[in-house]
DNA sequence: CGTCGTTTTGATCAAATTCAAAAAGTGTGG
DNA sequence: CCACACTTTTTGAATTTGATCAAAACGACG
């Protein structure tokens, strides 16, 4: 029943080798203080402890467009961070169906996985930069305690949060109100958050139709049909196939659901 | 565009305040050794610590049918272990469409959340018995160290993992295999993963067509049909409408993509 | 300028939803 | 034990959303 004939070529990947030497994990950090709980505020001194931990421990890794950082069922070694460009993951079906769960951008964590295999692949959609650390030193930095055990977590549940909200776009959101929310989001992730720019703010899209369509769990059509939709409400403006422009955010905001 | 009309009354939900004295926390425990890399099996030391934990320091809650144990927006005070019953975590937007993210049995962990309030609401789909203990202990344990940072950490990021099997249903499977994937994953969550019990098995789901039609993205009908389908071809058998016999786990096993 | 990959648009199709109603199950009180 | 009210589940017919198939438009680049 439904089964699906037509299989989707996958875009070609090429494989990445890396191969790290050991190295020593960064010296323990103090005490940390408890978090201060101020609401949707990101935590800047945790992500500057991460920041500076893969910066003085971390190797630098060059992936170019379309090759992978890692593959699915692969074992786990390293854990990275985007410096430059966009690293989406994803799962894929037998079939060639493809599911995206991300997309991560300068100063994102990748590979944040505790398993023996990675469950996902990750493939640069541009030329990026990333840092990697071995898993194993940061497993030794959390069970170390202290400030460093409390970000790693920290940082996983605000990945599960994102997921989470991700698993209510794709089950109960029609294809307006996903392309809508997917904007936003990337807006704000890109880290413009709700900055009210006089006259709207343009979107520079790093990823094609077929990403978005594999991040929002629909076609390059329905995608692509839906973006001109949007113009014709006057929600926004299509400088380019991949430059957008957010005229009305109100509006936007309104048809996220 | 695409506005629902029709808003889905939201079964009503009782609300449940629960207040815990402060407690110390338990005892930190000493030097973990190195999680042994053993694929796909559960780590049984870790289950066993947590279990304690909460045995020891929480306090004991029963949340009847249909009642919140915790709801969206709400401060996080406690993070919960089932004893015994289903909870599910579920997500609403405000026109009453509603996403579950999972369904909680005996040993699970609920509320595991980093925030200051929750994201999502948790309640009971049948009487339910739940031990509670306060978030803030954890903490203090994690950034403590040792063995119970690297558990905690674990179990978030497995349920992340569980978050991101359940995008790709969502995003990219289609009703029958959606249907076929859920009693495979409830048969081997509910604690029998794939003893090849001659016959098949017998699986008793508690939870309504309404809430299966939530956590898979579809709807009651949906979810009844695809049921019915699964019959005519041989793979279940439905002994009572909460009942059903996986007579043809292999089959089942190809139709889920 | 021609080629190749991406995006848009159009026409048709199918899967799942919606609307509607019957059937089955559950619990209550006589 | 049955009658009654009420909820859940199943089934049917019509409708809709998004997918599929096909082709034209666009853009980057040699």
């Amino acid at each position: 029943m439904s089964s699906i004939l037509q299989i989707r070529q996958p875009a070609f990947v090429e494989p990445l080798s890396v191969s790290l030497p050991n190295m020593r994990s960064g010296r323990g950090h103090g005490e940390g203080q408890q978090a201060l709980c101020v609401e949707k505020i990101v935590d800047w001194s945790s992500e500057a402890q991460i920041a500076q931990l893969f910066t003085e421990t971390g190797i630098s890794l060059t992936v170019s467009r379309n090759s992978e950082l890692f593959a699915e069922d692969q074992p786990i070694d390293n854990i990275y961070r985007v410096e430059s460009g966009v690293i989406r993951t994803c799962k894929l079906l037998n079939d060639g169906r493809r599911q995206i769960d991300g997309f991560y951008m300068a100063g994102d964590i990748v590979g944040l996985e505790m398993g023996c295999r990675y469950t996902y692949c990750a493939e640069a959609i541009a030329r990026s930069t990333v840092r990697a650390i071995r898993m194993r030193s940061l497993r030794v930095q959390v069970e170390a305690g202290g400030r460093m055990a409390s970000v790693l977590w920290d940082m996983t549940a605000r990945e599960l949060q994102r997921s989470r909200e991700h698993i209510l776009l794709l089950g109960r959101r029609s294809a307006t109100e996903r392309v809508a929310s997917f904007l936003l989001s990337f807006a704000s992730h890109i880290g413009r958050p709700n900055a009210a720019e006089p006259g709207g703010m343009i979107l520079d899209l790093p990823m094609s139709r077929q990403d978005m369509a594999d991040y929002l769990g629909l076609t390059i059509e329905t995608v692509s049909r839906t973006f001109t939709q949007l113009e014709g409400m006057g929600v926004i403006a299509l400088l380019s196939a991949r430059r957008v422009h957010l005229s009305n955010r109100t509006a936007l905001r309104d048809l996220n659901g």
